[in-house]
DNA sequence: TTTACTACCTTGTATTGCAAACTACTATCT
DNA sequence: AGATAGTAGTTTGCAATACAAGGTAGTAAA
């Protein structure tokens, strides 16, 4: 049992708020996304990254367009849509809830100490 | 894409922290976790409980022993393992990044509201 | 043309919570 | 004594998702 194991699952349901998150405040592409990501600790790698896009596209959580680039390959910037902005306030009172639930179960017993 | 799957994938991880940390403030048999866990909002079942404890279990973070009922069937009381308080500390510090990172995304979000 | 940088993408694996089913001990009732 | 109820322990198969490792493609520069 490995703590590098806990630690992915422990993530696991929690990158989709995060990135349903970052589109809320602005419309990004990949890199974007991975970038604000990487900068809250939360460091998330291409095969977690296109097939949760894809989820949540297929979902109806998200959109995206095609934007050309100033010197590279065209991007494919994400847009958050008004079902997922609906969602993303469900997924909120869900991570909050849980956050209560587990900080109420350890921290109780901390206090103990 | 169900609320309810995200919060099963959310509790991923979770569970483990937070069973060790019941049993870090005193050794219990399974229906005193699941009141534990159940008074803190988090309801767990059979099917996740017993392989958990079991996968706990082979990995040296808990042991248990038998114990006569007052009236019914003799339970098992789990206990904490040395090595287990060990990686309920680590679980605490992971745990404890995750809050962090996630909320650092996802208020820095909201304050823009 | 080749190389480098940027950007998008997929597949297979490992892990774990849940659904659904099961066995067994003890006490009480018929 | 046998059946029932309450209590307690347990397993298996499935669904979902993060990760590792590999891949393709557009644009610019050498």
């Amino acid at each position: 049992m490995k703590i590098e194991n806990t630690k992915a699952q422990m993530r696991k349901g929690v990158l989709e708020y995060c990135i349903l998150s970052i589109l809320k405040e602005r419309d990004s592409y990949v890199a974007e996304i991975l970038e604000n990501l990487k900068t809250a600790q939360l460091i998330v790698v291409e095969g977690t990254i296109y097939p949760l896009l894809n989820r949540l596209k297929n979902a109806d959580l998200l959109t995206y367009r095609w934007e050309e680039s100033t010197g590279g390959p065209p991007r494919k910037y994400y847009i958050l849509t008004t079902k997922g902005a609906v969602f993303l306030e469900e997924l909120a009172s869900t991570w909050d809830n849980l956050q209560k639930a587990v900080n109420t179960i350890t921290n109780k017993n901390n206090s103990h100490e």
